[in-house]
RNA sequence: UGGGCCAUCGCCAAACGGUAAGGCAACGGACUCUGACUCCGUCAUCUCAAGGUUCGAAUCCUUGUGGCCCAGCCA
């Protein structure tokens, strides 16, 4: 193949990678000039704990506005101090920084812009397209009529444009109660659009706000918020979820009407979701609070900050997001393609070291007692950078009880009376005997070893099928380690009838008699390693002390191999 | 049975009237000091269905079918 066959080949790869349909879109506004840069924002309402959902929307926006060399705002959409908590601003934040999304300098909340709003609110009374409307919440529901009959005008419809704005600045003054009215924009009762039947711009709510406290009494809702939060910053493109598709319209409303130069437009894409996940804020804190799960970042959960517990890296969840890909239709992603894109991430950039996670002891018998070598071992054989380390080997040793088996199966490679496997960076070993305890369970292993073996001495004068780790007996660091599986029984529906999360049993394995490599010593929360033939693990930031080790595991390695069950261990 | 949106491999997802990309998963095989990784191969004669337009349709038009969203003073 001649180079240029590899240049024109190199062309069509790139041709090929297509652009979704918000990029396209963008494409389109930048050409035809409607805009000439791209602002983008992820807002949410600080009432609860972000998740792998909420990553999807921060990443696609940040994202955009990186690829556009636009900006990227976050704003809290703190309009009803009924449900939003500072709690939540804080842990917004620190998970979208974990993320990588930067926002720079420019961290917002609609709260700030409350003067704003109230005095669009009064630009649109007095245009005669908003109103003081008495009804109350139920005789509201009744006007608005249902999704086949149209509503019919509100009694209070026709007031004045200056009874309105008496009203409305009464409202704003505190001379009303809760409930007791509100200002609702004059469109259409008839619609088919239900939104677009004279919905509420402004409630009355005499409640502290974490950010204005009592500063003001009435609040803006969300579909005439949104629109003028968008304007006042600037955003080009509002993108959103599909369930505001409906609201578009009352969007565009919104920014015509308040004559906005520049109106923001609204995109909407399809939502994230994973199969067999509990994403719902009353399922898990019902999980919470009856210790099934030990908290918000339980790491069989996934939210963003249960996610980090679990050791996955942003790196992970970006490439993740970007394999689901953007589109309009409702699906649901495979968690097989999050535990691909973790352990992708993590395969170069991890020490691989042994753990031994059921120990059964492993003598060898002809090895001098007393005696300790050092072997030089890499980091991580497929990335040199990693550098080497360290790992003493001795006569007594630990090694997994699924590696021996007293009566292998066909295929089983590893250690079994007569055979010889090789001890990983060590030597090779020949299974001579066993001794086993009054319940039939094998408690030591008699092995020989062979010294002309040696790893690195470049051996070749015979092979063995099987390799497997160990860990010294006498320097090898005790630690905690957490096997999780899904929360939820996959096997069932993610609710039961009662709308109870139908919890796997298996979800949590805390193994206490684990061993794991001295290098290991003094690890800490953030730190994650692979462990040899066994998968990805970190360091557990809740409860692992320094001479207390915790582990949890991110995931494990993929494996064409199944043990037999119901074998003899 | 009002309105809006969606439908392409087990799961995501391209294709924009020119003859069904790619990834994950799965399954073979090679390699292997991780039963991992890597590599090689297999995996939609067909795009929800039925008609129609066209030299040519996943793409356009009909008519159906299935799914999601909307009747908060939530976002």
């Amino acid at each position: 193949m001649s180079e240029t066959d590899n240049i024109d080949q190199e062309v069509k790869k790139e041709e090929v990678i297509s652009r979704n349909f918000i990029e396209q879109a963008i494409d389109k506004d930048l050409a035809e000039g409607v805009y000439d840069h791209v602002h983008t924002r992820f807002p949410p309402e600080p009432n609860g704990y972000l998740h792998i959902g909420h990553a999807k929307s921060i990443l696609l926006n940040y994202g955009l506005a990186q690829e556009y060399h636009g900006q990227f705002n976050m704003r809290f959409d703190d309009t009803n101090p009924t449900k939003e908590k500072t709690e939540f601003v804080d842990s917004i934040k620190k998970d979208i920084q974990w993320l990588g999304a930067d926002w720079e300098d420019r961290l917002f909340f609609a709260s700030n812009y409350f003067e704003q709003m109230y005095e669009g609110a009064v630009k649109l009374i007095s245009k005669g397209k908003a109103y003081v409307c008495d009804l109350s919440a139920d005789e509201i529901r009744e006007y608005r009529g249902t999704l086949t009959e149209p509503g019919k005008n509100s009694p209070y419809r026709d007031r004045s444009i200056e009874e309105n704005l008496e009203l409305f600045d009464n409202m704003k003054h505190g001379v009303y109660e809760d409930g007791t009215k509100v200002l609702r924009a004059k469109i259409d009762m008839a619609s088919p659009n239900i939104n677009m039947r004279d919905p509420i711009l402004y409630r009355v709510a005499h409640m502290t706000h974490h950010n204005t406290g009592d500063t003001w009494c009435i609040y803006p809702m969300y579909d005439y918020a949104h629109p003028v939060e968008d304007a006042i910053e600037g955003i080009t493109h509002s993108i959103c979820t599909l369930e505001f598709e409906d609201h578009r319209p009352l969007y565009d409303w919104v920014v015509r009407e308040l004559e906005y130069p520049h109106p923001p437009r609204q995109i909407e894409f399809a939502k994230m979701y994973l199969t067999h996940v509990v994403t719902g804020k009353r399922y898990i804190k019902k999980l919470v609070e009856t210790g099934v799960v030990d908290g918000w970042d339980d790491p069989r959960l996934v939210s963003i900050a249960a996610l980090r517990r679990r050791g996955f890296t942003p790196e992970s969840i970006k490439m993740f997001v970007d394999m689901c890909g953007i589109s309009k239709s409702n699906s649901s992603s495979d968690y097989a393609m999050l535990e691909y894109c973790i352990r992708e991430d993590l395969k170069l950039k991890k020490s691989r070291v042994m753990a031994v996670l059921d120990p059964i002891k492993l003598i060898i018998d002809n090895y001098p007692e007393g005696q300790v070598e050092y072997l030089e071992v890499p980091n991580n054989m497929e990335n040199e950078a990693l550098g080497m380390r360290q790992v003493p080997f001795g006569r007594e040793l630990y090694i997994d009880r699924e590696d021996f088996m007293e009566e292998p199966p066909k295929k089983y490679f590893r250690l079994f009376p007569g055979n010889e496997v090789r001890l990983m960076h060590a030597y090779f070993v020949t299974c001579n005997s066993f001794e086993k305890d009054e319940t039939g369970r094998i408690t030591q292993i008699h092995c020989t070893y062979d010294p002309k073996t040696k790893c690195g001495t470049g051996f070749a004068e015979r092979k063995v099928k099987g390799t497997i780790h160990w860990v010294p007996a006498e320097q090898a660091i005790k630690a905690q380690i957490r096997l999780y599986e899904n929360i939820v029984d996959e096997t069932k529906e993610v609710y039961d009838e009662e709308g109870n999360v139908n919890v796997n049993p298996n979800s949590l394995v805390t193994l206490t008699d684990c061993y794991v490599e001295p290098i290991l010593n003094g690890a800490t929360a953030p730190d994650s390693f692979q462990f040899v033939r066994q998968g990805y693990f970190c360091v557990d930031s809740k409860d692992s002390t320094p001479d207390s080790l915790v582990f949890n595991r991110i995931v494990s390695l993929k494996s064409s191999y199944v043990l037999p069950k119901n074998s003899k261990k």
